[in-house]
DNA sequence: TTCTTGTACTTTGTATTCAATCTGTATAAA
DNA sequence: TTTATACAGATTGAATACAAAGTACAAGAA
């Protein structure tokens, strides 16, 4: 064979991928806010593309939930209602039980490792006081958790479920006050998964989960 | 206010939503199957349409987990192997758990009602031996439980994981020696939710769900 | 004023066009 | 025979063009 020379495959992307992840990010960022109209044209101008991948992107941002779109009146950032949110945190604790009963069954000694150090990093993120850094981190931790799990359509369709509510969680840990909390939440589940207690898990995973509501709430009772 | 003349609404739709319905029925049919490829033009032809809805369908279609496309290379409709299988189960376990116990906390008498009718409904179509109503019947029945749910993320949610084998399911169904079965199986149902016994309904449904999986298992070896 | 109606403008829906890539086959070289 | 190369046809990717709604605002009627 010829000698390979590693190319891009990064920038090889169709445009339509680019674009979604693009608008992606900027939904759940905030950068576009809730109900903010995604106008074809102006994403074609902005990003300088033509307005064929916006299209197919949108339709994908459409299908997780992340917009909507009213045929002939165009698409806009999917609002969320505190019953949404309720809703969705519903169906994550459920999910998230499952992951962990998983995960606690499935989880090798390398994942436990990773988790580990998942949970450090988080710790020097909330020290770097970088919100951008620490949602990563945190997200970083849960992941290795959906991964341990070992059911991609689980990881799949927690992830479409967390997208959903991230962009409201942003505000949640922007206030320093809550690191300390979630540094020893994390712990308590490195804890739990140490000694296999799928039910102690469930708990703190719940737990964790409650204590975000009420904070998004908030953010969510501003956006009206 | 003039008196309203409801009009259509129907033929109004976009035409990639029509395409999208259109593809989405055909594979959940089964008439498109499992690893077929999804061309463009063919697709355009066939439905006298252009290129461009049909790239938005499958845009939906791939977001949905119905088709799988490989840039440059195009899309064919998803494939399952039995891990696939597995790990849908196993959500689906957990969502369907979660819906009984939603249900059975939500559910209102007409709804109950519903659900008895619903059942009665299924009956009948099993003596109509035709598969396409018999299973129609058994989703009504189902949807009556996941409306009193009264939670529509985790509606969508379980809709979107139940089209992913319910395409394997027609096969299943097509069996007249289950039907006893599940007609037997709804009615245990129906008490369980007369009792509003959240945890005999959580044991019925994961029946449900097991007896499922062997039967489909079998198609999906064959599909190799 | 308040409600229509008309019209220019914006935006979305769909088709068409052109470019890039992939596939397969046939031919040539080893 | 096997491997490489070249080329033609098929197919996807993206841009552009045109058609159909939808929107907003101004002029005129009630």
């Amino acid at each position: 064979m010829t000698e390979n020379l590693t190319l891009q495959m990064d920038d090889y992307l169709p445009l339509r991928d680019v674009v979604f992840n693009t608008l992606r990010e900027a939904i759940l960022k905030g950068e576009l806010k809730p109900g903010e109209r995604l106008m074809e044209m102006h994403l074609a101008n902005k990003l300088g593309v033509s307005r064929t991948p916006i299209r197919e992107a949108i339709r994908m941002l459409e299908q997780e939930g992340l917009a909507v779109t009213i045929p002939r009146k165009g698409a806009q950032v999917a609002k969320m209602t505190e019953k949404d949110l309720q809703d969705v945190l519903e169906v994550r604790d459920a999910l998230d039980a499952l992951a962990v009963t998983c995960a606690c069954e499935r989880m090798t000694d390398a994942q436990f490792v990773e988790l580990k150090e998942a949970m450090k990093a988080f710790e020097a993120a909330t020290r770097k006081d970088d919100v951008r850094s620490i949602v990563e981190a945190d997200e970083a931790f849960h992941d290795v958790i959906y991964a341990a799990a070992a059911n991609p359509k689980l990881e799949n369709i927690i992830n479409s479920a967390r997208e959903q509510m991230y962009r409201y969680r942003y505000e949640y840990v922007k206030n320093p006050s809550v690191y300390s909390q979630l540094i020893e939440e994390h712990k308590t589940i490195i804890d739990g998964f140490e000694r296999r207690d799928v039910d102690f898990l469930k708990n703190i995973i719940h737990t964790h989960l409650s204590n975000q509501i009420n904070a998004v709430r908030e953010v969510i009772r501003e956006q009206k």
